[in-house]
DNA sequence: GTCCATTTGTACGTATGTATC
DNA sequence: TGATACATACGTACAAATGGA
């Protein structure tokens, strides 16, 4: 069986959420009106508007009666964690993906201390292990795990300077909807060690994440080991 | 001019969210099907629908085709840092609260690398310092700068033991909407190791928070210290 | 201040597809 | 298999806010 084709409404929000993220309409800009819209893409007002609804949703745009939809930028992720340094803004091209270990169907050996369902114990995990470089120095050592639930093609995909969170939304129509996060301050073990090149006592910063999405029941797990000593790890809420 | 009456999608959102904050539907429990709301609130299906709509946004049910409208529960505060054990939960009476530096009106020296406005520099700030203990042993020393804007007896109140949030939200009625925050590990300092009576080079977590409110241009800064050795910090999103 | 075209907001109706039990 | 429930998408009408003529 292969892959369902996103719903009309989606690929417009796909669309419109693309062109605001490359800045092709940047703050204060106004979208084209819903009846543009619906003559462009050949869809009524209702389509179009569950799609601008859910640019409303997620803080991309605001609407205004009489006056049209109008940009507000990116929005801050929730549950996105993100780099900031003390010098300089982290921009894409600086930072690079190294997979360490490719996304493989395995067993739960554990799921960072969160509790797991029976259906997804039984079904394995999808595992996979990425170290992520800011100007080719290690910052970000992680360990994703996911239930190995009716995901097509997904050991397959490539992983490489491509956020998980946008795969799974473009590709399954899955959206992380919120979690759980547990943080502590760790000093660096023999495989951070040799993955971050620090000494043996550095200080490590180590989040073990439970991601809830929009698919009922799916939820994700990963565990996040960072140097801080340059990088400050940020995140709105 | 009178205030203008809701519109039915939302009257039907303020009543079950009211049934389900009342846990007159609790976790798990099956919401109405469309039609019979359809039927009992002389609604059609779209306008149903979007009540519900506002319901799964906000994290109140997820929707299941097939099956129905499946409650949550109240969903999770945002921006709360709470704190968990590995061995068992922390009660709210084991944790004590130690004011190391009074709150008091100051001059702003920072705000945790943090913009300032320019009327809440002027104004300056109120600053305190609290130690809190778990099992009488310190787990969090905690630094908060406020501005000094118009919080009448704010410096006189006791904080021993009780949230912020929840003096400045039944005090003030200003509830805090969101923020951002940074987290670093570091080794312990001077003033840390004589505080929480650790090694020098023991890791900690550094937290600095920019918390937004609800009143229009009212943000505070806070820093926490925080030695994870025997517990996590632990946040939802 | 008024009028009017534009734009979004609310609400109705209908049909068909698809997942669950 | 059938009944039920949610998902998608079409169409239509009128109300209310905005901004310019």
């Amino acid at each position: 069986m292969g892959a369902k084709e996103a719903p009309q409404y989606r690929k417009l929000y796909e669309l419109l959420r693309g062109l605001i993220e490359d800045l092709s309409y940047q703050y204060g800009d106004l979208l084209p009106s819903e009846n543009e819209l619906c003559a462009t893409h050949q869809l009524t007002r209702p389509t179009v508007r569950k799609a601008l609804d859910m640019l409303v949703n997620e803080g991309f745009i605001i609407r205004q009666q009489g006056k049209g939809s109008i940009v507000l930028g990116l929005p801050k992720g929730i549950g996105i964690l993100s780099l900031t340094g003390t010098t300089s803004a982290i921009g894409q091209d600086l930072l690079t993906t190294k997979i360490i270990v490719k996304p493989h169907i395995m067993s739960w050996e554990h799921a960072f201390g969160y509790e797991l369902s029976e259906r997804d114990r039984s079904l394995g995990c999808i595992h996979m292990e990425r170290l992520r470089l800011i100007n080719e120095k290690p910052v970000f050592y992680d360990i994703t795990m996911i239930p190995n639930l009716n995901l097509p093609r997904f050991t397959s995909r490539t992983f490489e300077n491509r956020s998980l969170f946008d795969i799974l939304r473009k590709h399954y129509q899955i959206e992380v909807k919120g979690g759980e996060q547990k943080i502590q301050a760790i000093t660096a073990d023999d495989r951070i060690v040799k993955h971050f090149g620090v000494k043996k006592n550095h200080p490590i910063l180590r989040v073990d994440r439970k991601l809830d999405t929009s698919k009922a029941g799916f939820s994700f797990f990963s565990q996040i080991y960072c140097n801080t000593e340059n990088y400050s790890l940020i995140g709105s809420f």
